[in-house]
DNA sequence: TTGTACGCGTTATCAC
DNA sequence: GTGATAACGCGTACAA
């Protein structure tokens, strides 16, 4: 079913019925006899038919290192919402964590595929900036600061360092830091600056030996606060860059050393369901990731409006969460 | 940048150029000028043009009731693997619980804008099997066995009975049930259906004053277990239909009754990260999201290659996750 | 092995 | 207000 048969149907033109679905004019009589053929045949336009003549694709591809990340999956739904209500749609890129599926999926938008692109980026490489550098469509980059794109983040420097002040205040002397890859500049590289400025700040010597860094998983936390008791016992703070971390060295500490639990505060950032159902509970930076997606989608789409290429920066602030792993 | 212009650079016809993106016979001279030009261009064919010649949009609808769910993002995880390894990229249907939406984005995807489609679904009513009928591309349904159409999904009857029978065997005599609303079949009706076999089929009765109704909140699982204990305190076991109810329950009784929680014997369905992470820890079944969202991507592939309209259910099995509360 | 010419379904232009 | 008709970018008979 196409345009020229509901034309037919209709007995009007083809270019009558493309009016009539483009609120140009049409008299009443018209409008009323199409209408009447497309409830009748149910009849959708070509969506691909649209793109193909106008340019516009109503889609917007969104790439993203893994959907079954309850950050990630909070930013899509932010995002979705606020796209699907400005008629556009989700063009999926999940990269499963592959930095070179992410340059795939730039180079599989670019050709004028989506009319716009979210982008939550974790490392981003030359390599990354020189194939977005050709893309013509408007890129929003969620989760990390770049330079030259409009990005919405949230500061993880900030929310770094008052946690980290946080510990200081309560009174840990001796605090250990579980970290990921510098290579991540948000969760990687800022976080850990915090931790390190604040400690500084208040005249605390940084104690290299005490940074300890893993990976994004529970088990890295679990092995690294291992590490950490091991090497000093008098450690009394634990600042872990994720959640995920944290759940993984309380996991060590409930298992080996239940005894020291109540002694060493512990906190995390992103406050995941996760760090409130656990016991105990979770201290956690709390981030507005739905919100974020949200802001992301709201860019984009004023992005994609104006003529102009104008850059704007959204940084998220953060939220302290105390509980029962901060007594 | 188009197909014409990469043919004049290359000084030969479109055609040849569209011979040689899709595997014709093009001369090796003609094959080298022609790479040469794409590479210098970084030229790539319009998708959308390509589709509306070929009818082929290498698009999957897929539609889901909630991105932000464990179970969800799982599933999507599988589907989306196999799919990319397909060449195909998943177009997003969240439809954030509204039953309305569902029957929108299958009208979307109805006219060819997707090669298939795979419904995450949870309530089926006879508007979605109306829509559904009138499809012409293939639909798989994850989450649900429903009539004529091909589908993956949890053997939820015979999960709920084994767990049951688990209560049953630990000496449990008075069961609670806390579940959800008998119109999505897989997690309302066939699991307390299940619970209720396995109690009859052991010689006991089913009370029905100790089923209680929620939603898939924790909220939910907090209220009905409040109600349970104060109807019967003799209660020795609760059946909650999911984890996060289970979730919910367990915080009320670690609120209000922390001395009966050992006596207690407590389990969800789903095995979801919460269950292995709060204390108590949670028993669970273990459902394989993954590998159903994986099932269905297949089964999808399966059914837009052949001509034959063949239906298939699969149905995954589950495996029973003791825990701390199950003591 | 190559090139010409047409059609996929839609929108936009223009003359009526 | 309306209806031919060209054009969007591509794939593919068909003729060469």
């Amino acid at each position: 079913m196409n345009i020229s048969k509901i034309a037919t149907l209709a007995g009007v033109s083809n270019a009558t019925v493309s009016r009539f679905l483009n609120n140009g004019y049409v008299s009443q009589e018209n409008r009323e006899k199409i209408q009447k053929i497309i409830d009748e045949t149910g009849y959708i336009p070509s969506a691909h038919a649209q793109t193909l003549r106008t340019k516009k694709t109503n889609l917007i591809g969104v790439i993203l290192p893994k959907i079954s990340s309850e950050a990630v999956s909070r930013i899509i739904e932010g995002a979705g919402k606020e796209l699907t209500e400005a008629g556009y749609h989700i063009l999926l890129g999940n990269t499963d964590l592959n930095i070179q599926k992410e340059i795939e999926y730039l180079n599989i938008f670019k050709n004028n595929q989506v009319d716009g692109i979210i982008f939550v980026a974790t490392i981003l490489t030359p390599a990354h900036l020189e194939v977005m550098e050709k893309i013509k469509v408007p890129i929003i980059v969620v989760g990390q600061q770049v330079e030259g794109y409009s990005c919405v983040y949230h500061d993880d420097f900030g929310a770094a360092y008052t946690l980290t002040k946080e510990f200081i205040q309560k009174g840990c002397k001796r605090i250990g830091y579980i970290g990921v890859t510098e290579k991540d500049i948000a969760v990687g590289y800022e976080r850990k600056r915090g931790f390190m400025q604040a400690l500084q700040d208040s005249g605390m010597e940084v104690q290299q030996e005490l940074i300890k860094i893993g990976d994004f998983s529970e088990e890295s936390g679990y092995q690294a606060i291992n590490e950490l008791m091991q090497l000093d016992k008098r450690i009394d703070g634990v600042f872990c860059a994720t959640d995920k971390i944290a759940v993984g060295a309380l996991e060590w500490m409930k298992e080996k050393q239940p005894e020291q639990i109540e002694r060493i505060k512990f906190a995390g950032i992103g406050d995941s369901v996760l760090a409130k159902a656990i016991s105990p509970k979770l201290a956690s930076m709390h981030y507005y990731y739905k919100t974020s997606g949200k802001e992301a989608a709201k860019m984009l789409l004023d992005a994609m409006q104006s003529e102009t290429k104008m850059i704007k920066e959204v940084k998220l602030g953060y939220e302290l969460k105390l509980r029962e792993s901060f007594k």
